[in-house]
DNA sequence: CGCCGATGCGGGCATATACCCATATCATGA
DNA sequence: TCATGATATGGGTATATGCCCGCATCGGCG
């Protein structure tokens, strides 16, 4: 019986196909981040970039594609938008083929005042959801 | 103690952020609706549209998005798209500010022959995540 | 009945994302 | 050392998505 089910929401009805809710949660969790973040001018795609790569030091593009599970050519272009903010600094690699990406004072600095900001979201979210669904969010996601 | 916790995955790790970690659950369950479309040329985002309309019958861009939970000016530009494709046709309503959207033929059809293949990725998804996960991620849909 | 705020769209602008092809650089075997 | 296959990017193309502004049409009030 799940064909056709629907489930109320706070906003229109979630679809019964599992991807089209995915991306419908997506989308509203990206705006509530996106719109926590803009005092510091940067959204929560960007944001997260950033933190991946701070941890990882000073990644190739392709190594932080890898990392960040994104198209190479969507982390060059992303990447490249950080650029022209000043946030990131792109620099070839002993390998001339590579690009390595860091970040630049601004962009730590940026980083550093994103994070209250980005914490006070997720506990909007975390309140929102309450700790079960916390808890199955990750299993979920861990399953895809 | 939540800062800073990863869960592996098949693929790389996914964010202790909430919404990175929807939005890569996004991206990846796309590709695996996406691939299984190929056959009928439409994808995930499309076929969820097109059925949107179908539901609706002859709704307004306003109203579709509504439905959809999307921007108007999005909405706007993805039915161009299905119109070009030939599988809906945009009319001008009563109200002459009003754009129409009814499904054509072919959009029916493709409807029609995309159901199965939907099917299919729904199934590899539920069998993927199991009972218990399917009933989480409706719960955690519902309250975002 | 005409003016004006309200409503519905289109288009401009920008980011995110993916796929494919061309180019540059590496690395390795002959 | 040199040809060749492998690897790292960049750029083209296309969709998805959101915000903002301008234009056209509606509707109701004076």
């Amino acid at each position: 019986m799940r064909a056709y089910t629907h489930i109320m929401t706070n906003g229109p009805i979630l679809s019964d196909c599992y991807c089209a809710a995915l991306r419908t949660a997506a989308r509203r969790s990206t705006a509530i981040y996106d719109e926590a973040l803009v005092p510091v001018g940067i959204n929560i795609a960007q944001f997260a970039l950033m933190r991946k790569i701070a941890r990882a030091g000073a990644p190739s593009l392709t190594e932080l594609a890898a990392i960040a599970d994104l198209d190479r050519s969507t982390i060059g272009r992303n990447v490249r938008v950080l650029e022209r903010m000043g946030l990131v600094e792109i620099a070839t690699g002993a390998d001339q083929r590579e690009a390595t990406v860091t970040l630049a004072a601004a962009g730590h600095d940026t980083l550093r005042r994103a994070l209250p900001l980005w914490q006070g979201a997720q506990d909007r979210i975390e309140t929102a959801l309450g700790g079960v669904s916390i808890d199955a969010l990750r299993t979920l996601l861990g399953a895809l």
